[in-house]
DNA sequence: CTGAAAGCGCTAACAC
DNA sequence: GTGTTAGCGCTTTCAG
């Protein structure tokens, strides 16, 4: 009968099988070096046999390490954090950690209970691209107490002694502008992000690559949205200004593709009458009614690259000084900037 | 300085302050009723106090229960599988169960030693939208031989004596077929996905409607392909039969996403001279060159299914009937098949 | 090279 | 109501 549960074989079971102790066969399944190669392969053979698999909620109580690491996004159904966590997950599982990846509805409240969860449960390390208010602290006050090490992603606080890994937001809105400004635009508006650290640098890189041209910088050109609806909503406000913009560039390709939608809704021709550019490459940015110009971001990178710093803080048993990582933009030019 | 690193709190500390037992403290701490009513609030204003948060590996241990649920996708970035990790987590959190997501890349190697280590990890119960090739059950029987509750999603294995949710593949393919007739079309070709249960529904559904519309299935019709750009090439391939195909049915919104370009770039009108329908209501579908007709499979709704099921099984010690629920497609028509 | 002792932090079961 | 006795399955430390 294929119907009988087996209950799950234990070191003791081996141990006794063999007529070892139980410290032996740890040893053995540990891979430490100082067992005899007879008994090695005696208990090797009965563990293939078994096919033990050790108990991690018993070896990480022991052992004081559980070997996860807690990410926490503020939404995966964004491709963007998904892709992070792709390259997370991707980094780390090799290493034996397993990820254990939450969601906060970019609340920070539930954020906060999220990251109680993953301590409680004794997380070796914390990926946090946090849904926060951009002064408050307490969060990763709470975090640094417990002395788990964290990096955060994609957002920043400038206040919390943590490591940092995203996108050069500042370089994304300059290379974009710029891009616009090359291809001849002069009423660049812009569809902000929300206030955070991305949405921000991106507004102030819009900016300065205005003045570094000498455009104006009217604030009326700028309008605030985050997804592809009130992307849709914001660029038709914009439509209506005078005189009428000739590009947007969009916080984010969902806002950008949104605009897209309501510049065609009101007849007016992309590229040849206004372009449009995004943040994101998200991969359906080439198949929109016009396919869409946008900024890499190299989500994966991200992901991979805070996935090292973390490993490495856990791995040395004093606190390092926190280091910032910015990875550089790719322009992915498109129809929607011809 | 709030630079140090406190300790944890343990039970034990707590008890040794109020000078009562270990136990008492636990049992305040899971809301046991037998607890007298001062001491009670005495140890609950002492937790408040410190801040006590369980450990919850070593209560696992204790209990032989960790709370945890694995839950298994093919591909994380697929928006289908992103939104039912939602509606998985957004079951099951409130229950008090965290989730492990892990992604087998589809590929079911991968698959296995993702469910080793979640098993090692001693989860709860598992959740899979299976990689497994469609006749291996070994997977699944060694999940079973260790007595864990699991669920199987979108992908059905008949031998697999396990419940099942997913979307009713054979009402897809034939409502979408149907649809397609509806409009007037009498040459429906199809991109079909791959021989697993999904794909397999929806050929089954569509060839069904051809034959009860008295219209000739034909096997040249049918080609296969898995995303927007093997779609691409598929619809291509279509293009170029004779009589032309004046409908195609692409087995998932992204395949569909790329027939809609290679017939746009062919020159070819849709809906005029052609429509397109795919599945999944992917979020961007309305955004596209054409907005695309598809089918919408309810994802939210399968994973919360999913883990209602599985909470259940996990609720009763004896091992209950395997249950099959199929969600109703729902039919969204836009622009390419108007 | 091998193993005994002690314990990780908590909970089940049963006495008091 | 409260506390005691035993572990959960593993690892750490250190003695043989």
């Amino acid at each position: 009968m294929a119907n009988a549960t087996t209950p799950a074989v234990r070191l003791k079971d081996i141990a006794r099988d063999l007529n070892v102790s139980v410290m032996t066969v740890s040893k053995v399944v540990r891979g430490c070096a100082d067992v005899g190669a007879e008994t090695r392969s005696r208990v090797l053979a009965r563990i293939k046999e078994l096919n033990y698999q050790p108990n991690w909620v018993a070896r990480s109580l022991a052992a004081r390490r559980t070997f996860m690491i807690g990410l926490i996004v503020p939404d995966l159904m964004h491709s963007f954090f998904a892709e992070i966590a792709k390259g997370v997950s991707a980094t780390l599982r090799p290493l034996g950690y397993d990820v254990v990846i939450c969601n906060s509805e970019e609340d920070g409240a539930v954020e906060s209970s999220e990251v109680d969860r993953l301590l409680a449960r004794q997380v070796d390390g914390l990926l946090i691209a946090s849904a926060q208010a951009p002064a408050s602290l307490e969060l990763f006050e709470r975090i640094e107490a417990r002395g788990v090490p964290y990096v955060l992603l994609d957002r920043r606080f400038a206040g919390a002694n943590a490591s940092y890994v995203g996108a050069d937001d500042e370089a994304i809105g300059r290379l974009a502008t710029r891009h616009l400004i090359e291809r001849g635009c002069r009423q660049i508006a812009h569809i902000a992000g929300p206030p955070l650290t991305p949405g921000v640098g991106r507004l102030k890189g819009y900016q300065d690559a205005l003045a570094e041209a000498g455009l104006a910088v009217s604030d009326c050109s700028v309008v605030q949205a985050t997804d592809d609806e009130s992307g849709y909503l914001a660029a038709r406000r914009l439509l209506g200004l005078e005189p009428r913009p000739d590009a947007i560039f969009g916080y984010n390709d969902p806002t950008a593709a949104g605009a897209l939608k309501a510049i065609l809704e009101a007849g007016i021709a992309i590229p040849q009458e206004i372009k449009v550019i995004g943040v994101g490459n998200v991969h359906y940015s080439d198949l929109l009614r016009v396919p869409l110009s946008t900024i890499d971001q190299s989500s994966t990178a991200i992901g991979r690259q805070a996935a090292d710093m973390l490993v490495k803080s856990i791995g040395s048993k004093r606190k390092r000084p926190a280091t910032t990582v910015l990875i550089d933009p790719i322009l992915i030019p498109r129809e929607s900037t011809r």
